[in-house]
DNA sequence: TATGAATGAGTATTCATTCAT
DNA sequence: CATGAATGAATACTCATTCAT
């Protein structure tokens, strides 16, 4: 409840200090907002600190390093969105509400909070690090593919949907989501709301079982 | 003919000589691979000039600047997209088919040149550069995202396809075909044939008019 | 009073910290000598960084950019040998004085200061950089050459001095002082008081009205 | 006299084909355009070769390296530069009447060759070169420098000139000379007659001796 | 904790020069 | 002789990171 209110209350680590806390949750915003806004590439550690009016010194004292800190917004913004789209998804009667609810209230999100997934998508789109490994925790991502994924499967056992491969299928759903933020920037007007029905229309014709035959006979 | 099989000859400037035409596709050749496989930024021209065995120089002398070489690698593999699906495309006898083989090519494509295609996606997604200009000719992808609606709304004024906005659909079908290269580079075993059918099937059914209700009677 | 000795004080950023501006200083100290004893041209940030033992990063961290450190040296300069000079030039009681006392004691400010006076000739002479604008802000030229030209009308309003092309004198007054740094370069023991002395005297000479014709007879 | 149209014939080696002295004429004649027109610093080799239309690596077959070729172009100018100034000093009745004769010469040069004084200018004042040679002969200069102080020692014995030091008279005359190039770049409706006469006044009153006392009695 | 000065490796690019063709 | 491809060092500048204060 309160800790809703929090702004990293479920990454925090407990042997964290409150003043440390505030330090930390500040410079993910202003990592948020500049990665946003100036894509990924030129958000380096003195943009983001003189957006939070720190010395670029702070960054490397509160984070690990870089790497650290894109993971940790990473973190952020998936946790913020689960946080969001989860009870409108959790409820619905048959999969194919459940579904549509789902794309709609990732649509929404973007709409809700468009600095939050033009970050993120910036991050993801940025590919992997020096390292070679890739930039945000790919268990991240789990949450919200695997929750595709089970209404997916939700509907092939009810029979309301086809037999498609659902990875695949999940897979298009999300990047066709995805794909909502960068457009948002180039096109502020875009219309929300019916983009979102479009792409739920889109899928679940996409999905849907044949309707019975009437049969002939 | 034999021509067609060489690599850069359609966007070759006939002023240039064998020899530097030779080392300009070698240069892209490894832009390409050091792109699709380390991503974008870490495609400094050193590692690229490290992956052809050249000094680093080299590039400069034979490209007008690092943007300049992005830019002939863009247009090299979209170029090589285009002659590589469009004979596919064309003849086909009806929206649908032609939907139908413009995705299954696409996704092909895919499978025969994976590195050209996580090159251009790292490209494309790597944003614009630091001047805010986009870093390939914006004309190039054009093509591809006209072949689609075209065939969109070719289907619709058949009424073949139903009623959907063709902006979102044909951008919907492109993030879907985008989607496959990074899938590819984590998983190469994956079945590309089937994951084209996929797709195919899967906008198939988002694009179809409902069948004519055989009504009453 | 003893601020009038710290080397930066007039143009010195209230904002800046004390080991700032004396890192600052320090460099443009050590630019000065670089420039001064092996020209512009090879004055790199490299050369410069060498002689004040730091890395060369340092630099751009305290100043904006070469441009910036080359304004500054040369603002330091002007503003130097306008503290050295205008003193000695200000409450002579006639035009012919004034020229002498301005002339002479241009001379011995390249006697005090013969680094700082090498460096501003090398700077000036160098010309104009790659985007064509002056090295060095123009005005603070100004005040030299505006102040031999005042003291010229002066003494031609007053009568003592005769019709002669105020740009033109100035301008070779000015030439005639500048020559001095390379020449003391060349041949260190140069009798500076008498080079001031012959200067003052053959500027005398080519300025001066013819005296009134005893006439008569 | 045909020697006088030939570009380079004082300088050249009897060893030299015919076509290989054409070729070092073209070169330096560009290297003069480019480094009048673009600055000594902007002058690279490419530039002067483009300019030539000719390879880069010409320049570096046909002279011994880059200070190579400034050291001919100023070698160029002065020998020039004497062949125009020399017939009119010589034959001067009196030493007052040569110095006129010189400077306004000079003046005239600029006019007549603004691209070869320019050209020099920029070189001597680019200063010493990476190996702190100076970038051109200094035995060049010294006709010049001789020739002015030749004169004022030749007025000085007939009386007509006082007493001054005669390097630093012939120090300032050159400096006043040397002036005009940049100025007329800058300025070039500059009226160069009225320019040398004001000039040769100038110094004609510096250099005079008193008038003989008509005295008193 | 926070600062900001400093570092050193990294960036793209330019340039004089060399050399096989 | 001329070319133009290539080199390797040098250029200014950026950046993540460290550390004394």
């Amino acid at each position: 409840m309160s800790s809703e209110n929090q702004t990293i209350d479920k990454i925090a680590d407990p042997k964290r200090s409150f003043i440390e806390e505030a330090r930390r949750a500040q410079i993910i915003d202003c990592a948020i907002d500049v990665i946003a806004e100036q894509g990924f590439a030129q958000a380096s550690l003195s943009q983001i600190a003189k957006r939070a009016g720190i010395s670029a010194g702070v960054i490397s004292y509160h984070f690990a390093g870089k790497d650290d800190l894109i993971r940790e917004v990473a973190a952020h913004v998936f946790t913020k969105g689960a946080a969001f789209i989860g009870p409108r998804v959790n409820g619905q009667p048959a999969a194919p509400d459940a579904l549509r609810a789902f794309i709609v209230a990732s649509v929404d999100y973007v709409a809700a909070r468009p600095a939050y997934t033009r970050a993120i998508m910036n991050i993801i789109r940025a590919g992997r690090g020096e390292t070679g490994q890739p930039r945000y925790d790919a268990a991240l991502e789990a949450p919200r593919r695997d929750g595709f994924q089970q209404i997916l499967r939700w509907g092939q056992d009810t029979g309301e949907f086809r037999a498609f491969d659902v990875a695949i299928m999940a897979r298009t759903i999300i990047e066709a989501v995805d794909a909502v933020p960068p457009q948002l920037a180039v096109q502020p007007d875009l219309d929300m709301a019916a983009y979102g029905q479009e792409l739920a229309t889109l899928f679940d014709l996409a999905t849907r079982a044949a309707p019975p035959q009437p049969s002939a006979e």
